[in-house]
DNA sequence: CTAGGTTGCACAATCGATGGTGCACGCACA
DNA sequence: TGTGCGTGCACCATCGATTGTGCAACCTAG
């Protein structure tokens, strides 16, 4: 009520003030006091006094005696790609709508690290947690097992919780085909034209790689050729790929796959390399999506994760508590070249002070 | 130490197991046992204990008692911008580093949002708060202030609170003048074709903008003419900017100059909606670093806000809890385009299963 | 042999919210 | 007048860790 009340009021200092009972207070503004028979008169009484004390519970306190936490936490690899951003991003407003405060950490692809954070997370008392292409899903699963702890799988499924991933066979396929038959308009094609780069073994990369494979033997037949450079997660190593191909063949392949936006910037780094070389009509598809990267000089296709219905799957599927793992597709975009698709920013009311 | 312990240890259970006290156990395990003068043998077996056990705090109960929660937040606009989610990613690293568990948090470019988000957290008692580029730093500094949350504006200053921000003047100075001197390689350059897109009424667009200006006179002399369109953080409006540009004069300016890369977006979309159409030979300058943003078919150049030292100073200032406000200028880097800068991701140790 | 100091630890209050239980009061009914 | 029931609330233990304080037991010096 005056300005300066030094710390945060209690239900204490709120029961002092309405001549009530700590536990009504705390009963009227946690929503329970109906059960609680606390009459409707004290109630508003009690409400308008958290109002003009600004009170917010302790959530501490709460979670410490409740076991509830009110947390719910995200795991990502990384965060700076703009899948894994745009995920926090979605992650962040479902989670809010749920009244849960999101926690997003990554582990930094460390099956060490991961455990690690999640144990943290456990302590911290999370109510629920989203595991995002963890590297080792199952590690983090008996953690979280331990610890009793509702988790789910985003995009890279795990044996032991139920997942909620992309299609990437299919995607990767349409993704082909649409390379495949790009590249051909500009003259014949043959199969040791069409190449892939990225990947490690992880379920994501083997489903694309078959998807990759199904496409080329239902344009070329079928032809088991060396048409993939491996190069995990990471820029420098696809850059070194590239790099390889470039001094075997001397130039790159007509039409390539890439497997994610971070292998995607090992190609750019390759480039700067070589700057001032033109490439020539190089088709490339990239199993992500990102803005800038569709506006680059060649035609790039590539594959948009419905992200926010992986996301609300996975809510559900938590909501319904089922046991036994279960493992739900979710049908990814093909976005042509030249697309820049609307995001989680439009949303914004963003308002312009001067025009 | 049995495979199947079903509740999460205590140090109650700690201490029924090694004979000693409650308070012996947690004078041990968080480190204060030689204050107490606990003997090392009595703290060597528990700490033993406590590993067999995989004993880990409850860190709710930890923060209840002590009002240090261990958590440290970070206010976001928005994560899915490669400025944010660097940001967001080098935060967790720098504050895990610290022993602080990073709550990563959006405040949606909305006061009203801005100050419920840092309310939740105050709710959970966290340890100090970096407020990023928030619409109404001091509005939040207010709620930081009630709560004697210790804070930090990174980005965006605050009168209130301590700020470490990027030199907008002088990088957006930089900037012009290197847009500018590389449209003239082409041809003779005026004023008028150098123009400005996006920005809104904030410190960082004000300094940017004066940068701006300031370059244009060092080149064309002084000249105040009709050479901005001020669109907020919207990708959509700025395209619309864009497409008023274009219906006005049927082509794009020469040379010009985007806020960020939100905006930046916006130009995306104007162009994905004129395919086919050619913009001549434009030079963009962008105030943001977006790799994919750098190799786009004309030349853009970009400014890269040095996260990493901005977030460094944060902390030192937090730490040395000094009570005047203070402004820390970090020197932003210019990068040429076509330019695949190395990040965080390049700290991870990637491994490479198959090659 | 005793006063005084040190060592090594246990005890108990506390942080703020929750929820089971108990109890006084009022009213209706027999 | 006594019994029974519904209403409206207060009391108190509890969650797990922290921390000020107390106190045996032992040692040392005089």
């Amino acid at each position: 009520m005056t300005e300066k009340e030094q710390r945060k009021a209690t239900i204490y200092d709120l029961s002092v003030k309405s001549g009530a009972s700590a536990s009504t207070v705390s009963a009227v503004l946690n929503g329970t006091w109906r059960k609680r028979r606390i009459s409707e008169e004290t109630a508003n009484r009690i409400i308008l006094l958290a109002q003009e004390h600004k009170y917010t519970a302790n959530q501490q306190a709460r979670a410490l005696r409740s076991s509830r936490s009110g947390l719910a936490g995200l795991l990502l690899p990384i965060y700076d790609t703009r899948f894994f951003s745009t995920m926090a991003q979605t992650f962040e407003a479902q989670a809010r709508k749920r009244g849960l405060m999101p926690v997003v950490v990554a582990g930094r692809r460390d099956p060490e690290e991961e455990r690690r954070t999640v144990e943290s997370l456990v302590a911290y008392s999370i109510d629920l947690l989203f595991i995002a292409g963890a590297t080792d899903p199952d590690g983090v699963h008996k953690v979280c097992a331990r610890a009793n702890l509702p988790h789910i799988n985003i995009d890279l499924p795990g044996k032991l919780a139920s997942s909620v991933i992309s299609d990437n066979r299919q995607g990767a396929k349409a993704l082909t085909l649409a390379i495949i038959r790009h590249a051909q308009q500009a003259g014949p094609l043959t199969a040791d034209d069409v190449y892939m780069f990225g990947g490690r073994d992880d379920h994501a990369s083997r489903e694309r790689i078959i998807g990759f494979h199904a496409a080329k033997a239902e344009i070329f037949g079928t032809c088991l050729g060396d048409d993939m450079e491996s190069t995990g997660y990471s820029p420098s190593i696809t850059a070194l790929a590239f790099e390889r191909f470039y001094e075997r063949h001397g130039l790159l392949p007509r039409c390539f796959f890439i497997n994610s936006s971070v292998n995607f910037e090992g190609l750019l780094r390759f480039m700067s390399k070589h700057d001032g070389e033109v490439f020539g009509d190089i088709v490339v598809g990239c199993f992500d999506y990102d803005p800038f990267g569709s506006f680059l000089p060649f035609p790039v296709y590539m594959i948009r994760p419905n992200i926010s219905e992986m996301l609300e799957k996975g809510f559900e599927l938590l909501d319904s508590a089922e046991d036994a793992p279960r493992i739900v597709l979710i049908e990814p975009q093909l976005v042509l070249p030249r697309t820049a698709l609307e995001g989680p920013l439009d949303e914004l009311k963003d308002s312009v002070t001067s025009v």
